[in-house]
Order: structure tokens, then C-alpha cells, then sequence
DNA sequence: TCTGGGGTCCTAGGACCC
DNA sequence: TCTGGGGTCCTAGGACCC
């Protein structure tokens, strides 16, 4: 049985929950901005009709607003949130596979439907709309990728009336050779850039290329794309909700800011929302980065871009601790002169709750050992140069025996190798380095 | 002058292990 | 007595997405 995979997206969606509350805004130019209300984040489509572009900052679209009066929200994400459940909840009882992508977006296994395919989607998108006042569009096809490109069609295309089933070949064919590369889902600017360069600008090329050559010249990610375009299925549906990876709270401030005590401040604040988020999902976290940035559109000299990672000895979920790592880091990485734009904090390396001890022990092992050999590491790194020689060591505890090795590919590995074999030699048989003069 | 926030995955190269 | 090949893990940075 052929697979028939749907993306049901939500119409200009944060403008459509918006317009909820607002109906007589229903076909007048509609923006939302993102926070600090920087840049247009959803546009109604009479607001794209004026030439309001995704992402444009607000300043640039300022007289167009005037000249046209179109209406502008700050946005509301606790709103938008709620609504999405709503819609999500809607699709799982209409389809029995539901992967929700994104807050606006889901993807649907409709394999079962046959010849039924079109009618289903046309009265599921009629259910939508009803029970819960936000207008969807619905793409269907054999693979994720082709899906999306059904539903961009269906979404810009009134003649589909909302609906595109894309599952025959033909169809797919004229669609490709009519899209752009970088309209294809996973094809951003640089690698349109790049697909360029290569003479490569239209989907059905894209399609038509080898994919062992694009992964060679490209990556596996792209070599997928190209698999889902000729509709053999490299992205499978998932509709588990994915486990967190990382929990991220960052800001950019409505002002520069040169000193360090209001970054602390802010990024004590980032730490306790963060540490909220963290406990309420169940979660302990192993390690946290804090970043500060400058403006990413200053100039060369005045950018400045940097991190800090603190590994924590035990994975935990509590404010204090989390927040006497992050100020560490702060001050680690804090650069008089520059004006800084930006700053936030990632928790990484999370938990669940309950697994707490087996993490804690197996890390804590580890770590000690790695301690111990940073410190010779580094010292050896700092006089032969940095990555020329490898070292570690082979057993644990009171008695490593320590190993040297190197990269054959590292160009400082033939000199230094052939320069130190007594150093190398002397290691091996277990001192510490530490105890050698080493040229 | 004013330019978002929160994620994911992959790759390369260093570190570690057998 | 001296030395190596090759796999896996980890992390920073890049690219992408909505």
C-alpha cells in the first residue's frame, strides 16, 4: 500500500488566533511582531499583499503601516499556545496517526484512505474551522517533504480550495519544475546558495540529482531531501511527542548594555525561568551554557559573540546551584567596551527526574578521571601545540597507565611525533608527564 | 536609532577506549 | 620493550525550521 502522509498547517496562524477575538479584522491587513516588537513574525495575507515580508524589522515596514493601516499586535504566546492545543486536539480525533511539528503545523498518516483521500481532507479542514475558528491548509502526498510542497500550493493556489493531493507522479513533476529550490522544506539561503553554484536551482533538478553526489558534496540531511522529492520516504512519522534535548531562555534587551552587573541581573532572571521550565517538564539538567552577544549587525570590531559551558558534578533542577554556575560564566566571558544586544542561558544534557542517580554516578566516574588528565593534556598541548599529539590514559583509578597517540592526518604529528619519542616513549610506561622536561 | 525566541540535527575534530 | 589501528563519545559551530 502506498503511504499518503498530510501536513495540515494553520493559516498565517498567530494573525488567525488574533482575528479570533477581532472579526471585523477578517480581510484587512494584519501583523504580529515578535517580542520587543522587533520584526513581523505572521502576516494576514492582505498584509503580504503590501509587501510586508516575513521577519522584516519593524522599523523598515513603519510607513507602510501608516499609509495602509494595517493593525499591528504584540505577540501573545500563551494565547497562541492554548488555540494550537485546540486545533492539534481537533486533528486527533479526526485522524488516527496525528505528529505534531510544530505550533502551528501536523502531520497526518491518511496510508488507510484510498480513493476516499481528497473528500477526507476537505471535510476534515471544514471540522478545523468550525470547532475551533482557525482556518487550516492541507497537502497531501508520499513523503513529508512533498507534503509541504502540496500544502504551500494548496495554501497560495485558491482554485485547490484549501486541499492538494499531490500522491500522483505527474502532478508531482509539474510542481517541482515550477519550485525553487529554496522553497523546498530543509533548503535555506546558504544552501540554495551553494545548490547554485552547482547549476542546481529548481526542485525537479534537485530531485534529479544523484544522492550519493549530494551527500558527498552536500550532507546526509540534503541526500534525504532528495529522496522525499522522489517520493521514497527517508523522514518516517513519528507520534510520540519527542523527548527535550535542551531548554533555552534568551533575550535580546530594547537597549545596549556595556556593564556587567545589569547582564548578571538579566541573566539571573534567564536562570530562574529557566530552572521553572526545567522542573515543571521533570527534568534535572548535567551542564549550563550562558552566552552574550553584541548586535549581530555590528560592525567587525564591535562584534563580539561568546560562551561559557559549566558541566555540573551532579544533574540537578534547583535555581541556586544553576545560578552560581551562570554567573560564573558571566563573568568568564564578559568583555569590557563592547555593547551587548544579547544574552541568554541553555540547559543541556537533561534528565528525567527519576534516573537521577544512575546519571549522577556514571558522570561523576568519568569526570574524575578526565580531571586528572585535562591537566596534563593541556600542559603537553600548550608546548607542542594544540591537537598534535593525543593523550590518554588506559585503566582507572589510582593507576592509569598513560597512552600517547596522534591524528595521522594532523599536519603537526609527523614533526612532533619524530622530535619527542623519548617523551612519548617515557610516558607510556606510567609516570605523569608532569614529572619530564619536555622540550 | 530601531533587526525575535526556541528548538533540532549533523559534521569535524579532539578525547577516550579497546 | 616499544608502538598502532580503529572505533566511540563528546562538544562547538553551522545550517535549518517555525
Amino acid at each position: 500500500m502506498s503511504r499518503s502522509i498530510a501536513l495540515v498547517d494553520c493559516n498565517n496562524f498567530y494573525v488567525s488566533c488574533e482575528r479570533l477575538f477581532a472579526p471585523h479584522l477578517e480581510r484587512r491587513p494584519v501583523i504580529v511582531l515578535s517580542n520587543n516588537d522587533g520584526c513581523a513574525v505572521a502576516r494576514s495575507n492582505e498584509a503580504k499583499a503590501l509587501g510586508i515580508g516575513m521577519a522584516v524589522p519593524f522599523h523598515e515596514i513603519r510607513h507602510l503601516v501608516q499609509r495602509h493601516g494595517v493593525t499591528v499586535f504584540s505577540s501573545n504566546y500563551a494565547l497562541y499556545g492554548d488555540l494550537s492545543d485546540r486545533v492539534m486536539n481537533t486533528l486527533e480525533q479526526l485522524a488516527p496517526r496525528v505528529e505534531i511539528y510544530s505550533i502551528d503545523e501536523a502531520f497526518l498518516d491518511l496510508s488507510m484512505l484510498g480513493d476516499q483521500l481528497d473528500g477526507v481532507c476537505r471535510s476534515m479542514r471544514r471540522c478545523v474551522t468550525q470547532w475551533t475558528g482557525i482556518p487550516v491548509s492541507i497537502g497531501v502526498a508520499p513523503t513529508k517533504t512533498l507534503a509541504k510542497v502540496a500544502n504551500r500550493i494548496a495554501k497560495k493556489s485558491p482554485r485547490t480550495g484549501g486541499v492538494l493531493d499531490l500522491t500522483d507522479p505527474a502532478l508531482q513533476e509539474r510542481a517541482l519544475r515550477r519550485l525553487e529550490t529554496g522553497d523546498i522544506w530543509g533548503v535555506g539561503s546558504r544552501l540554495k546558495r551553494k545548490l547554485a553554484q552547482c547549476g542546481i536551482t529548481s526542485a525537479i533538478q534537485l530531485r534529479d540529482a544523484s544522492p550519493q553526489w549530494i551527500r558527498r558534496r552536500f550532507n546526509i540531511v540534503l541526500e534525504r531531501t532528495v529522496l522525499e522529492l522522489r517520493g521514497i520516504q527517508a523522514m518516517s512519522m513519528d507520534d510520540a511527542p519527542p523527548t527535550r534535548r535542551s531548554i533555552t531562555t534568551s533575550r535580546t534587551f530594547g537597549q545596549k548594555v556595556t556593564d556587567l552587573e545589569p547582564l548578571r541581573e538579566a541573566v539571573a532572571h534567564f536562570v530562574s525561568r529557566a530552572a521553572e521550565k526545567l522542573r515543571h517538564h521533570r527534568l534535572i539538567t548535567g551542564s549550563i551554557l550562558v552566552f552574550l552577544s553584541t548586535s549581530r549587525f555590528a560592525k567587525p570590531g564591535a562584534l563580539y559573540r561568546n560562551s561559557h559551558t559549566a558541566t555540573l558534578l551532579e544533574a540537578v533542577s534547583d535555581t541556586p546551584t544553576l545560578l552560581e554556575h551562570a554567573m560564573r560564566g558571566v563573568e568568564a566571558i564578559y568583555q569590557k567596551g563592547y555593547r551587548f544586544n544579547k544574552a541568554g542561558i541553555i540547559l543541556l544534557d537533561l534528565h528525567p527526574e527519576e534516573n537521577y542517580q544512575a546519571t549522577l554516578f556514571s558522570d561523576l566516574e568519568k569526570r574524575q578521571r578526565s580531571e586528572r588528565l585535562m591537566k596534563t593534556v593541556d600542559l603537553l598541548n600548550s608546548r607542542l601545540g594544540r591537537g598534535a599529539i593525543r593523550f590518554g590514559a588506559e585503566g582507572i583509578g589510582d593507576n592509569p597507565v598513560w597512552k600517547t597517540s596522534a591524528r595521522r592526518k594532523s599536519p603537526a604529528y609527523t614533526t612532533c611525533w619524530k622530535e619527542l619519542p623519548r617523551v612519548i616513549a617515557h610516558d607510556r610506561v606510567g609516570r605523569t608527564p608532569y614529572e619530564r622536561d619536555i622540550p
